[in-house]
RNA sequence: GGGCGGUUAGCUCAGUUGGUUAGAGCGCCUGCCUUACAAGCAGGAAGUCGGGGGUUCGAGUCCCUCACUGCCCACCA
């Protein structure tokens, strides 16, 4: 029996079936091309203009997942990130959107061939021996066995991805589109090919962008070296010039020396020439306005070859450039008797020889940033060598128009201010790489007249000579390359033909980019360059011209947070605090971690993870279960006696809503607000607002107290209390199951098992995830004002409530004991207090309870000497047989008198000052003035209880 | 060196355009196995909103300043 739901909720039990389920049935397949034409619903919610942008029906909502790597593993960034793509792309499919969230891995170059090579040196071989294409063999052939174990891991999220659409970088059609790109920028003089200063990494052996190096402070030396002027003749003058430097050996490729100009200490030394030591080539004295002369000793060593500055100044002064390492930052021949050694063996060498000749003046300390690979952290080398480069400033110029006009949105905003720096300071990009896994170059080069060939197919002979003899290059694109086209790639681009457009014309620009700021450069950055670039050439699907506005590859951009440990340090595996998500899942369960990462969420600041905030939400999922086996208790119940209860409508009839119970209009006002405020809170990403609305809604309201009241009407004995019971019963399952629609996008698991079990196996849909979300009702104003009156008699009933219960508390009375009491209020607050007599009756414990106006509240015969305690607009009054603890009882009021006293003197200052009478607005002159009176009363009430006390 | 954040209860964090007595979860204290749930229920304590100054009728919220803290960018050898 599908009703029969296990007593404690277990996650284990019930995710991986759902998760193998939805995969299986193909749940979130979004069907190629143009809209099904849906008609819109008309639905409406509170925040009309706002809901209008998505809210008909069958608008795309399009998300592409960034990429993990495909040697990845999940980790607790991406489930944050996939928590959030998955609650906004669920609610989004809910709302009526054709919501398409799509997914794939990146090929990765570096860490991939890193990954391969690490197996290969186990098997004691490695990659040079094997020779390339063997290599890239290998590399496909771990892909196929061990790649995307990540979307797996996905997979057991539930992530309502289409799995359809599952791509790899390096396939074949998105392989195309690398290549096109390259040949069209490279048509348009946008990629060039030249002899720079790169970081180089000595390990990968291969060049790395600016964004791939990492610096770490290092506290490191100066060493100061004397280098031997030379007079006209050539001989040394006995004088020396002493150079700083933070890396002596690559003085072995020194060219020159510069100064500046005006420097008095060495304007002797205009024209003269120095003896290298070491190598004793000879060098020039430049004169360069660049060099700073507080800084060292006001002369630097120039070394074209192995410093981006120095590679300035050899271009201006016109110095060779002596390349004095190898790829694998060892010293080559140009070094001399240096040749063979590691740079920093080297260096060690080098020291020592200097001193020795007593060329080293002396060695300072000297902290100072040393650049590291990002990948594998080794120490970058800046080196001189032949690369390609993109000239990124047409296509900067775009992408900050792109923002700038509006065309796309940063959430929070300051990452647009980030974002815009950095793109108007931007450096052209080194796209080439000396790795073997990745897009080959598309360019070939010519050993009969060395002149280099791009073509989009493989070509047989030299465009230029005609020459068969070509060699394609050995280098590969950067990953960024590839991924950075993926929104324009994934739909099909460049291949856009008439026939071959609809996903393009469907999806393109997508919806939404939700990331971490750590790729805001790397990926976002490069995905809006290219992205306006090339979307910009494939006309509208009428036929016009695509402006920058529709160009851009997504119409925002949502950046998260870092997700840390508990005590807020960054996860890593050197430090060991690393969480495994797989592990906490199991644990807790994916919905219970999921609503941990939404909860947390809050734009712009980290989330630091602490597993007592998961075992709350799994607690939260265990009342979800429990209310659950609740309500089914009594489906069952009622169904034995005859009763079928429905799910999905209230059945009371609506013309006698002033007749309903005031906790079923309560609730359904309370839940229609829930639904309003979830719908804003998401619309903002504001996941930790949702997620907190949606848990104070369920825990808080509704289970807490309509499902309590509703335990009085459930009563299955008599005829008359059936009928009550059944329509109680019919407006409980209704909220519930309205509850697990709002839930389900946060929690999909368990709301997709409850919510099959309400069913009892016949469910309308395959999935809760393909149901509606709750739409927000706009009520006429009668039924609003029925509504409003609900809320406030509910407020009333539970202030009533809470304060007798505190009221015991603080008179020790037993829980079990029925004892009487007395309320007070206003002739209206009184009216609503006798209509509820029974239930607070139940709730507070009572065997009696007397109900009066404030006017006859006067106390006597068993209340005699007993002090009122203010509830709200309630006075409450328990009977005890107890004698009273007098101190503590003291104690309270004098706290209480003492509170009131703060805010009437608060109150009172406001209220006696003429410009904030004149000045504030009314209704806060007004609201003052009521709380002003209301507080008096409290003061007054809590002194003469005091006094009674006292007398 | 330049830029951007953060500092609110013991802990982790909310706090919309300045507006009534600053909230939540966890933790803590007290009492309850009340037949959905002890992963629970009921009640309770707890904050000079980092310091100082200013604007305003009114400041956690706006401005200035200081302190501490985190991140990003740059990389003068």
């Amino acid at each position: 029996m599908p009703h029969d739901l296990p007593k404690a909720y277990d996650p284990a039990a019930i995710e991986d079936h759902w998760a193998e389920n939805w995969v299986k049935e193909n749940l979130f397949a979004q069907p190629t091309g143009a809209s099904s034409a849906e008609p819109a619903s008309g639905r409406e919610t509170a925040s009309g203009a706002d809901r209008e942008k998505h809210r008909p029906g069958g608008q795309p909502f399009v998300i592409l997942l960034p990429p993990p790597n495909v040697t990845g593993r999940l980790h607790m960034g991406h489930m944050l990130n996939q928590t959030e793509m998955d609650i906004l792309t669920r609610w989004r499919r809910m709302c009526g959107d054709r919501a398409l969230w799509l997914p794939g891995t990146d090929h990765a170059g570096i860490a991939t061939q890193m990954m391969v090579e690490r197996q290969l040196t186990a098997e004691g071989t490695t990659r040079q021996a094997l020779g390339r294409e063997k290599f890239v063999e290998r590399v496909w052939e771990w892909k196929r066995h061990y790649g995307g174990a990540i979307l797996d891991q996905m997979k057991r999220l539930g992530a309502s991805v289409d799995w359809q659409r599952e791509y790899f970088t390096m396939d074949e059609r998105l392989s195309i589109a690398v290549r096109e790109a390259f040949v069209k920028l490279h048509e348009q003089g946008l990629i060039y090919r030249g002899a720079y200063i790169v970081n180089w990494c000595p390990r990968c052996q291969t060049a790395i962008s600016d964004l791939e190096v990492v610096y770490d402070e290092h506290k490191g030396h100066f060493w100061e070296i004397r280098y031997p002027v030379l007079d006209d003749a050539g001989r040394e003058t006995g004088e020396y010039l002493t150079v700083a430097t933070t890396r002596p050996e690559t003085m072995l490729g020194d060219t020159a020396v510069a100064i500046h100009p005006e420097d008095e200490r060495y304007t002797h030394l205009h024209g003269k020439k120095l003896r290298l030591p070491l190598t004793n080539r000879e060098i020039p004295i430049i004169l360069d306005e660049w060099v700073s002369r507080e800084f060292g000793t006001g002369a630097v060593k120039v070394t074209p070859a192995h410093d981006p500055n120095d590679f300035a100044l050899g271009q201006r002064h016109n110095l060779p450039s002596i390349n004095v390492m190898d790829d694998t930052a060892h010293i080559n021949a140009e070094g001399g008797p240096y040749a063979g050694l590691d740079r920093f063996a080297a260096r060690k060498k080098i020291v020592q020889d200097l001193e020795e000749r007593k060329l080293l003046a002396g060695i300072k300390d000297h902290v100072h940033n040393v650049g590291h690979c990002d990948r594998c952290k080794t120490v970058v080398e800046p080196r001189l060598s032949l690369q390609w480069f993109i000239k990124i400033q047409p296509l900067a110029d775009k992408a900050i128009a792109a923002v700038k006009e509006g065309h796309i949105k940063f959430t929070p905003e300051m990452y647009q201010k980030t974002y815009l720096n950095w793109m108007e300071n931007i450096h052209d990009w080194c796209i080439s790489r000396q790795l073997w896994w990745g897009h080959r170059v598309p360019a070939w080069e010519c050993s009969a007249c060395h002149i280099i060939t791009v073509a989009r197919e493989d070509p047989t002979q030299c465009a230029h000579c005609g020459s068969g003899k070509l060699e394609q290059s050995t280098d590969v694109l950067d990953t960024w390359f590839s991924s950075g086209l993926l929104p324009v790639s994934v739909f099909g681009w460049p291949n856009i033909s008439a026939e071959n457009r609809a996903d393009f014309d469907a999806f393109y620009p997508t919806s939404l980019l939700v990331t971490g700021f750590d790729i805001l450069f790397f990926w976002v950055a490069r995905m809006i360059m290219m992205g306006c670039w090339f979307a910009g050439e494939v006309p509208m699907p009428d036929g016009s011209k695509r402006t920058l506005k529709d160009s851009v590859p997504f119409r925002e951009v949502y950046i998260h947070a870092l997700v840390r440990d508990a005590n807020r340090e960054k996860m890593s595996k050197t430090k060991g605090n690393v969480i495994d998500p797989i592990e906490i899942v199991k644990q807790y369960g994916t919905d219970a971690v999921r609503f941990t990462l939404a909860s947390m969420a809050s734009p712009g600041t980290d989330i630091a993870f602490n597993v007592a905030r998961t075992e709350g939400y799994r607690a939260f999922a265990n009342k979800i279960w429990n209310a659950a086996r609740f309500i089914f208790m009594n489906v069952d119940k009622a169904q034995q006696v005859g009763i079928k209860t429905a799910v999905g409508h209230v059945t009371r009839p609506a013309f006698m809503m002033n007749e309903w119970p005031t906790e079923e209009l309560w609730i359904l006002s309370r839940l229609n607000r829930t639904i309003h405020d979830v719908n804003l809170a998401l619309e903002k990403y504001r996941f930790d607002d949702a997620a907190n609305l949606t848990y104070q809604f369920f825990w808080g309201e509704f289970c807490d107290w309509y499902l309590e009241f509703a335990k009085m009407r459930l009563s299955f004995e008599s005829d008359e209390d059936r009928d009550e019971a059944g329509a109680a019963l019919s407006t409980l399952v209704c909220v519930f199951e309205t509850s697990l629609r709002i839930l389900s996008p946060f929690m999909p698991f368990i709301t997709e098992e409850i919510w099959h079990a309400l069913y009892q196996g016949n469910p309308p849909q395959k999935s809760i995830a393909l149901t509606n979300f709750p739409p927000y009702e706009k009520y006429d104003s009668a039924v609003q004002t029925t509504l409003d009156s609900a809320e406030i008699a509910m407020q009333t009933l539970q202030q009533a409530i809470t304060g007798i219960r505190s009221r015991r508390k603080e008179l020790k009375i037993e829980e079990k004991v029925s004892v009487s009491a007395k309320l007070a209020g206003t002739s209206a607050t009184s009216m609503i207090l006798r209509k509820h007599v029974k239930i607070i009756e139940k709730f507070a414990r009572l065997g009696n309870l007397e109900i009066v106006s404030f006017a006859e509240r006067n106390p006597g015969g068993k209340y005699e000497n007993l002090p009122w305690q203010a509830a709200g607009p309630v006075d409450v009054f328990v009977e005890s047989a107890q004698t009273i603890d007098v101190p503590a009882e003291r104690e309270r009021l004098t706290r209480d008198i003492a509170k009131y006293e703060k805010g009437v003197a608060a109150a009172a200052r406001q209220l006696t000052n003429e410009a904030f009478l004149q000045k504030a607005p009314p209704q806060v002159v007004e609201g003052l003035k009521k709380q002003e009176s209301e507080t008096r009363l409290l003061l007054e009430k809590a002194r003469a209880a005091l006094d009674a006390l006292s007398g």
